[in-house]
DNA sequence: TACCAGGAGAGCG
DNA sequence: CGCTCTCATGGT
């Protein structure tokens, strides 16, 4: 007899799955619609709590004086469906009800603590928004973008994303990381039928790649910063494992000595990875929410930017920053598909 | 068609 | 420090 493939229900409040996986930290995750389940068992899952769109995630308390009553954010993506993904060299598709999260897996999925970690069920969102600096900026943005959460990744993955992710739009990160698993990855174990997948690639296996390889994948003049952090990595230069050990200053130093890493990546893979909660990333998207939100009329340097953004957003700046990258990202959307 | 994208590095004043 | 130029590719 085959036994049923692994399934389990993870009983968690705001946290919207679909921002969070989708929203420019991970690139890897897909959208598949409505869901076709493993077992009867997680449908069952699925179907016990779900409930109507406007109750999802009610229990959070963020609200922006007064104003409107607690539903959904405007922008998110849909609630119904699933999104399938590998994390480490699990295949895993995970679907939203009403109390939280289904996931499923191809294979045993042993304690499941390599999923909880990875979406950091864990974290009090409440405790989190609290410590944000009580402004009208923030206040929109956490009432805009309720159960956005930051995901933990494995460091590797994540360095090489970012170093993949300089002046690319997202989709076409994606585009280009799905290449490279596909064409360097290990395939993982999937359901029957399901079409193949991979695990991220080594640094060992890219390390070996020529640049040519690399170009291949569509990554540009990143390929041989790609390149020469693999082989960094593979030769043991350079100890990812150790990093999480170090004060976020000198792991950020440490970052800033590879090649085609700056602040920005750095402070991704820092926040990203390593869960060091400070950590500020500022790329273009945040540039143009920290002007437009905080220094409407004049134009800070980089200077007072950079202090800003050091000190006003707390224990929690990390957070802060995917709020409020998220939020002007959905205003600009918006403003687009439905001009005044 | 132009402009822009989850930037970084090198050269310059 | 702050500015500018280049890098490769494709989306909007």
């Amino acid at each position: 007899m085959a036994e049923t493939p692994p399934s389990m229900v993870f009983p968690v409040r705001d946290y919207d799955l679909a921002s969070t996986l989708s929203c420019g930290q991970a690139f890897r995750w897909e959208h598949v619609g409505a869901a076709t389940f493993l077992s009867p068992r997680a449908a069952e899952d699925v179907a016990r709590a779900s409930s109507p769109a406007g109750s999802w995630g009610v229990s959070l308390q963020v609200r922006s004086s007064g104003e409107t009553p607690p539903e959904p954010a405007a922008g998110t993506a849909a609630l119904r469906g699933s999104w399938e993904g590998v994390i480490g060299s699990r295949w895993v598709r995970q679907t939203a009800n009403g109390e939280g999260i289904v996931a499923e897996t191809a294979q045993s999925a042993g304690d499941w603590s390599w999923l909880t970690e990875y979406l950091q069920t864990g974290v009090d969102m409440a405790a989190v928004l609290a410590s944000f600096p009580d402004d009208e900026p923030m206040r929109a943005a956490t009432a805009a973008c309720r159960g956005l959460r930051l995901l933990r990744q494995e460091p590797w993955e994540c360095l090489a994303s970012f170093i993949l992710s300089s002046t690319k739009q997202i989709v076409q990160i994606r585009q280009i990381i799905a290449q490279l698993c596909e064409r360097f990855g290990e395939p993982v174990a999937v359901p029957p039928g399901h079409a193949p997948a991979f695990a991220f690639p080594s640094a060992a296996r890219l390390a070996d790649c020529t640049e040519a390889e690399l170009r291949d994948c569509k990554m540009g003049f990143r390929a041989p910063n790609l390149r020469r952090a693999a082989r960094s990595v593979a030769a043991r230069e350079l100890d990812l494992e150790r990093l999480r050990l170090l004060p976020a200053d000198e792991a950020r130093e440490a970052l800033l000595r590879i090649h085609g890493v700056g602040p920005k990546v750095a402070n991704c893979v820092l926040l990203f990875a390593y869960g060091f909660q400070s950590a500020f990333p500022v790329d273009v998207w945040v540039l143009k929410a920290l002007r437009q939100l905080y220094f409407p009329r004049r134009r800070p340097t980089p200077q007072r930017l950079r202090a800003f953004t050091a000190t006003h957003f707390g224990p929690n700046a990390g957070f802060a920053q995917q709020y409020l990258f998220h939020y002007i990202r959905l205003t600009a959307k918006q403003s687009h598909d439905r001009p005044i």
